[in-house]
DNA sequence: AATTGTTTACTTTCGA
DNA sequence: TCGAAAGTAAACAATT
């Protein structure tokens, strides 16, 4: 309903929770990963109403930057200066909204305890943020998973994620989207298409659209803001979706927000038996373990192994 | 000094 | 109704 003397709509409460903005701007830029300022102003140039109470939704947002294991933290390289360190997605983090709500995840992400531990203690960020010079992209900042490729370090990670039937299950993974269905067209298990860009895959453009348009208010890859007219409404994930899914895959598709897809049992755990022994996790920001030598998941009441909740 | 990042504690919201 | 996820506030450290 517009308010008097507002625009229309377009302050309302976006239906999407920090997570998935913030998932939402990391996704949209081209190397995968943005500092923290760079996600605040994807935010607040698509929605307006985070343009104002800035102090505290910067902070709740900064909060579950940290809080989640589902973002992970690049450390800048030296040649490339610049305050606190670039955001990205933990490929790991799949299906945090496989129930189609943005609002809410049915499992938060958690990290297992090793993977914090190895996390620490290896300086492997660096030295694949390193690597990514190699990259020769032309961008200024090289993207996590251009050297992942090359990192006998990211085979194995990859590998956590791609490696078993389960597959990789990136939240923003064309599965997610639109359905199991596409399941068929694309290889089982391929990551999202970021990571399929950084490895060197070609990324089909159709692939590359749905994604970016998996959100209404999110445009093309290195689209330009003003391309992209900040909407003004939000409206229902069904409309443009719809479209999505008829442009994606050319059949019909139910339209969100219902469920995408009943599965709460996604078969075996990738991580589970696949994990590998060495240090070839990614660092959570979340450093809790390292602090205080808890597990974050104690006291918590969850007897659930950690690993099971990489669904 | 401002920004960024971490952590704790608490409240609110939502789904089962 | 209850538990978990999400949101908020705030203290504090580290960095630029």
């Amino acid at each position: 309903m517009p308010r008097p003397g507002k625009n229309s709509y377009s302050d309302q409460k976006p239906p999407y929770s920090y997570i998935s903005l913030t998932a939402m701007a990391i996704q949209n830029s081209t190397e995968k990963m943005l500092p923290l300022s760079d996600i605040y102003k994807f935010i607040m140039d698509r929605f307006p109403y985070y343009r104002e109470n800035t102090q505290r939704w910067q902070n709740s947002l900064r909060h579950n930057l940290s809080f989640n294991d589902c973002f992970i933290k690049i450390p800048r390289r030296p040649d490339q200066p610049g305050k606190g360190s670039f955001w990205a997605l933990h490929p790991d983090c799949g299906d945090m909204f496989e129930n189609g709500s943005f609002l809410r995840r049915r499992k938060r992400f958690k990290l297992l305890r090793a993977e914090h531990m190895a996390c620490k203690s290896s300086p492997m960020m660096h030295y694949f943020h390193h690597q990514g010079k190699l990259s020769g992209g032309h961008h200024e900042h090289p993207g996590p998973a251009a050297a992942v490729g090359r990192l006998p370090h990211f085979q194995s990670y990859g590998s956590i994620n791609c490696g078993q039937s389960g597959g990789f299950k990136h939240p923003f993974a064309i599965e997610n989207i639109i359905g199991r269905d596409y399941k068929g067209v694309m290889t089982s298990g391929l990551p999202i298409t970021s990571v399929m860009h950084h490895l060197g895959y070609p990324v089909p453009a159709q692939l590359s659209s749905v994604v970016n348009s998996m959100w209404p208010h999110v445009g093309m890859l290195s689209d330009s803001m003003s391309a992209i007219p900040v909407s003004s409404e939000y409206a229902p994930f069904g409309v443009s979706m719809k479209g999505l899914y008829h442009h994606a895959s050319g059949q019909t598709l139910p339209a969100v927000p219902v469920p995408i897809k009943p599965t709460p049992s996604m078969g075996p755990m990738p991580g589970l038996s696949g994990l590998p022994s060495g240090p070839s996790q990614l660092c959570s920001s979340s450093s809790m373990l390292e602090k205080n030598g808890s597990d974050p998941l104690e006291g918590k009441g969850n007897a659930i192994h950690p690993a099971l909740l990489l669904s």
